[in-house]
DNA sequence: ACAAATATTCCACATTATGGACCGAGCAAA
DNA sequence: TTTGCTCGGTCCATAATGTGGAATATTTGT
């Protein structure tokens, strides 16, 4: 009874064509679909941007129908094509859309304030992240005072969700669908990495939900120990997370357990800080005002 | 010999199909186009965000097919759908897809110190704005420190390209056939509004490129006179708009003349800032390295 | 200069998206 | 309560749209 929305018939059709499978619960959006994929892959190679053949290599489409949706991107400007390296990267558009959404998604200034509270209390560094197509891109990053630091990750960067401490939570907190979804797709560019097989994610995720927050300690640095814990949404749907790490000797077991109840408690007032943007959506925003036309809507000018 | 990009067959063709017509460029892309469209439309409402109904009024599209597409939008997290109101707004993917540029769109802190010199040197309120779709957004506002202000405008309006100083810009600073394209389309929601026909716009267009930037000083508001001009990326294609805004008896010729240069030295050196941004694109950002496997790619993880 | 890799285009074909008609919930007036 | 209206959501026969294998063009590397 969570959504409101009616669907109803939530077909889940399982379309074989060509050895390529598809699950779709909408009918008739396959190539928005695809859209949104094409535009996730882009997105996932950041500023450098991402050439055709990469695209088509992480988006098991066929390359004509690849290249024929980015040229559609480019022209919309939701893609831009670099003039000199002909690379497929994000466009202007995606920032106009977004920008029209005011600050209404900026975690970043949302969060700012809790994160500088549990950097100030525990002298560690903090790191904020969402949750970007298949990775977890760090977003900010407030340095610890403490001397002995542990940089590892710097803002905007993107690992593969469930990869470090700071990229579980955005995992681990999504539905069992999802995750194995997730990790199913992330096993292939993940081949060969014998820390981050499917099944060692799949009980990191286990291991994360038990503890109610995710811990990286092992793994390729044995100097330094990470704590994450999502920020949730109204459903429970993981918005972002936020991590503290520092050098292993600053993390005996007690105090591991003092800073995951201070990034849950952080945590939850960023989330409330969220909900509180999200219920005030609906009243007007600025000074338009709608009146549908035959074909458009009218917008009163002046005043 | 502008664009680089390979265009051989630039097929116009026009599809007359129930009374609908639409000109595209790349076959094969109609539901992307449209999707794209659609999101334009929601991100004009802002986070009020638009009920179906809405969209299908501003889109001259039909409601089976706006409704069939918002759903997909929704389910890959470009929209989203408030469950209280059910309208549809920009959703938090759209985000997730900005963030992954980085800064690289943030012209708002691109531009944050020409704005302030121009503030500091003139004493007058100065504004930055961005299209969005068939609207001006007004995305910052540096206050004035003259007594007599002239407030009529906040971040976050937007207002239909060519209506205001702030907008006019980013409308005259296209080629004509996106200029033509524009103006009629928001001919539709400007109706009835006599300051703003279509025939109108297109002179003050005309004048705008005339007397390289735009004045307005007639219109709604007798009493104050604003000046923009636009920020050109390296096609000269207006990215951005500065604007300034002052009591009328404030700007005489000579004074607007001196603001009009100040403005343009200022937008240069934004628009420097922005290409040095682009021009480095090229180069990794983060610690990944791609190797295209057989369908995806693999990142290597760890270091 | 040649080969290999990569990007772009073509086009016959059938899968996918279309849109007119329909359904039903919610609401206001009768 | 009923009637009538609006608006969000759904259905499904139909053909237009998008597909993708293959051909071609371009760039890159040696």
């Amino acid at each position: 009874m969570r959504y409101k929305c009616a669907v109803k018939s939530f077909k889940v059709v399982h379309i074989v064509r060509h050895g390529v499978r598809a699950n779709a619960s909408v009918n008739g959006a396959q190539s928005i679909r695809r859209a949104a994929q094409i535009l996730r892959v882009v997105a996932s190679f950041s500023g450098r941007g991402a050439t055709l053949g990469e695209v088509v290599a992480s988006s098991a489409l066929q390359k004509a129908t690849v290249h024929r949706m980015l040229r559609a991107l480019c022209e919309e400007g939701l893609v831009e094509q670099d003039e000199l390296t002909r690379n497929y990267r994000i466009g202007v558009g995606i920032f106009a859309l977004n920008a029209s959404m005011g600050d209404r998604f900026d975690i970043r200034s949302l969060a700012q304030d809790a994160l500088q509270r549990i950097r100030d209390q525990t002298e560690d560094t903090v790191y904020l992240a969402i949750r970007s197509g298949y990775d977890g891109l760090c977003l900010a990053l407030y340095e610890g005072t403490y001397p002995e630091k542990t940089l590892k990750l710097s803002v905007h960067d993107r690992w593969p969700l469930g990869v470090g401490a700071f990229s579980m939570p955005l995992l681990a907190f999504l539905p069992d669908g999802e995750v194995n979804e997730i990790i199913e797709h992330n096993a292939v560019r993940l081949a060969g990495d014998e820390l981050h097989t499917a099944a060692l994610l799949l009980k990191r995720v286990g291991d994360t939900r038990a503890r109610n927050y995710a811990v990286n300690t092992i793994e390729a640095y044995p100097t330094m120990c990470a704590i994450g814990v999502p920020v949730l949404d109204a459903q429970q749907r993981p918005i972002a997370s936020v991590c503290l790490t520092a050098i292993i000797s600053r993390m005996p077991p007690e105090r591991r357990e003092r800073i995951a109840t201070l990034l849950w408690a952080e945590s939850k007032k960023i989330s409330e800080a969220w909900q509180q943007l999200r219920s005030v959506v609906a009243q007007v925003d600025s000074w338009r005002t709608i009146q549908p036309g035959r074909k458009a809507q009218a917008t009163q000018v002046g005043v």
